[in-house]
DNA sequence: ATAGCCATGTAACCAGTTACATGATTGA
DNA sequence: TCAATCATGTAACTGGTTACATGGCTAT
């Protein structure tokens, strides 16, 4: 039940709408918690029945109005207690590894295809992790003060896809130069 | 929806009940699949009723009956379908990088602790794998050859433990070594 | 006795995804 | 005219977890 959480720990950072946290979600913090805005809105309206946030109606002329929520006395209260819990390193449950641990069923091309899609997608993310890490660099050393934790999580982003890139490249150079052990059809 | 596939995979290696299913979630395969023994017994219901499996029951004098589950031809087919479809990397939410994110909110001990805490779990994992890894090497150039596949997923297991502990350790120096930013309370 | 392994299941619930819905403004 | 951005929501469904349930055998 942390997606509760990791909204209460956006708003606390700086109040925002339901579709800035969506932003949000799908910029730095998206690297390790993910919600779309059907999950954000709901959530929004249960934190708020408990009394975690509270929000303001913003009116605006070229746009839709929008509700401004911020964390509220309550909310600061559970996320501090929540910080003092724990919590075990998520399941893995990934499809690629299935289809290597059972390549034998298909063709070395079929995987090696997909294993360089992985890699396209995974040099991507980490581009832009790094780019994130240069903004980082660059900011003023007050500012990375302020940021020097988020700054460790992005660390574990870009180690997490570059770890993948290696193992994907191993994986790759090994099964392009060896014989996929073939079953039957 | 891959748990389907994932018990077909294991299926397709060798029959087996829905309680051997199980063992073998928890053992080699669990590091990037992981089914409880609910969701793996109604999954073979599906999968029956789809005639992608059929079972024979099995009496034991001993131990209560078991039924043994085996691929059906549609099953094979399926799975090959499959084999040369596409997933995209899974999404990852960790509730352990929200809290370094918002480790403002409570005090570097608190924050030691807990990533002290995975280190050790992850250490753990690593430690199982590579004795897994141990047994391979040790294995028959024979049993080698044929488990060449699930190997480099043991591989991949292997590499992202030891990113973990690498990053945690990293992590764990630099918290200890700085102050954190401060929250009013 | 008590715990652990073997073996199978149902039911309720929670978290997350997909589909559906509306509507104004801006830029290509 | 078509797509994109801003802005908010409901409803149905799927995948996974937690709780509940049964019952014999074996080893401490």
């Amino acid at each position: 039940m942390s997606l509760k959480h990791a909204i209460l720990v956006l708003l606390e950072q700086e109040p925002g709408s339901g579709y800035d946290l969506v932003q949000r979600f799908n910029q730095g913090i998206g690297q390790f918690w993910n919600a779309s805005h059907q999950q954000v809105y709901q959530q929004l309206k249960k934190l708020h029945d408990n009394k975690l946030v509270d929000f303001q109606t913003q009116r605006q002329s070229d746009k839709p109005d929008k509700k401004i929520y911020r964390i509220s006395a309550n909310g600061k209260t559970e996320l501090r207690d929540w910080m003092s819990e724990s919590n075990n390193p998520p399941v893995v449950r990934d499809a690629l590894l299935i289809r290597i641990f059972a390549g034998h069923l298909t063709d070395k091309q079929t995987l090696l295809d997909e294993l360089a899609r992985h890699r396209q997608l995974h040099q991507n993310m980490l581009e832009a992790r790094q780019a994130e890490e240069a903004r980082y660099l660059n900011s003023s050393k007050n500012q990375q003060m302020k940021m020097r934790l988020p700054y460790l999580t992005l660390r574990r982003g870009i180690r997490y896809e570059r770890e993948w890139i290696a193992w994907l490249d191993e994986t790759m150079m090994f099964i392009e130069s060896h014989s996929l052990p073939q079953s039957p059809a």
